[in-house]
DNA sequence: GTATGCTTAAAACGATCGTTTGATTTTCGC
DNA sequence: GCGAAAATCAAACGATCGTTTTAAGCATAC
């Protein structure tokens, strides 16, 4: 029964750090929802960040397993020039989605503790953790570097974090934004978001590099826009 | 004296907010780093979600008035055929990083807080704070599907989520992956990061429609790509 | 000068937190 | 069946949390 016990802890706090966040949800919550006793936590993991750090690493392991085997394979089938970018792109934000699919509804929880992640971790967390990230992200900015060679080496960077954080982020909103109305549309299933994704991301990683001569991008119209209100401080 | 307390308290919350989450900062920690008393925070504010509200508030009013109103700029510009899908994402993305490079070195850490609202909000706070939101997003929904005529409705919604979280991303680790290694590095300033951006998302947004005919994506190379180790409980 | 309204100060409140302890029960090789 | 190891349990620990209370400072209007 040990391993049981172990397992509806990793189950609970899952879902409870998804729903509240990690300083909001108390170990008493986990062992109250996982039925077990609370001593069991510091017994199992060792402490409360430890279980944090055993729920993250249940699941990317094979995700990011995935992702590099997947790597693996298109460079070898690809030969001397490399994979595309849409096949690149596919590695990189697919597994997640399909693992998303094996998990049914439990998957779901855990997809909204990754973005939370992304954004606030610990400075413990962060190194001993995301370091498997690294790993990935490097094997990754490289082939995408190969496979976009007019592009800037540090444009490519900067694109694949954009891929990242848009794949966070639909990873914990399923695709919508999550705002006050309209917030429970289906908004179809996760194939379907996998392949908007994937083919966004393709079409972003593939853009025109700039142009270092002419003009940069039309970014906002030369008409005056009206500061308004000058809230908040505007210099003075 | 009264109201250079509460600004004094707004700063320093948002900065350890943004730094070490809400849940994880004490209202002892604000008032120790804002040089005030304890009590000041619950006299000003009445609780500690309602001055996590007011910082929110400081900063995304004006940035969504101005978002607003570069798209009011923009559409009347543009006439009965509306404006370019380029125009429309630097209007949305645009207004944040100006008042990144306003605000200085405060405004990085509110960006920091963004990230983390985005992912992690409590329902008062979503309700209560994120219905601005709302009617900016679908204003500018709207207007990509204008631009797009070709897209499914539905896709242009996804697209601008995917739009949100890269925006999300990017502010909150300026263009970087926030990873073990090169954690560090430069990476150019924020314009530089805006111009990135936006001609991802451009052309994210841009992308061509999902053929209803042809196969959808080379989503993944037709290789079988062996499922590494079987880890986390392959289906039995 | 005194009264009044707003702001700050110091201290304490009850509650809850993560963690530890020590005893008890269960498991399992022998 | 026995004894050591593993696991679970109830209970408590010290610390810190958000909030409240009570008193003191300090302007301005009478």
């Amino acid at each position: 029964m040990a391993e049981e016990t172990k397992e509806r802890i990793l189950d609970a706090a899952e879902r409870l750090f998804a729903d509240s966040g990690f300083s909001a949800t108390s170990l008493r919550d986990i062992t109250g929802e996982a039925g077990v006793n609370l001593a069991s936590v510091n017994y199992h993991f060792g402490s409360k960040e430890a279980l944090l750090s055993a729920i993250l690493d249940r699941r990317f392991r094979p995700i990011n397993d995935r992702r590099l085997a997947m790597l693996d394979a298109l460079e070898m089938e690809a030969g001397e020039r490399g994979p595309a970018v849409e096949e690149i792109v596919a590695a990189l934000v697919g597994p997640p989605f399909e693992s998303l699919a094996e998990l049914e509804h439990c998957g779901a929880k855990f997809l909204k503790l990754v973005g939370q992640i992304h954004s606030r971790a610990s400075e413990e967390i962060r190194v001993t953790f995301l370091r498997q990230f690294d790993r990935v992200l490097a094997r990754f900015t490289a082939a995408f570097q190969r496979a976009l060679p007019e592009l800037d080496p540090d444009e490519v960077g900067q694109r694949v974090a954009f891929v990242v954080g848009a794949m966070a982020h639909a990873m914990t909103w399923g695709g919508r934004i999550p705002f006050a109305s309209r917030a429970s549309r289906p908004a179809g299933d996760s194939a379907r978001l996998l392949e908007s994704l994937t083919r966004f991301a393709a079409a972003g990683m593939a853009a025109p590099r700039r142009d270092p001569i002419a003009a940069p991008i039309p970014v906002s119209a030369p008409t005056h826009v009206p500061a308004p209100a000058a809230a908040a401080g505007g210099r003075p």
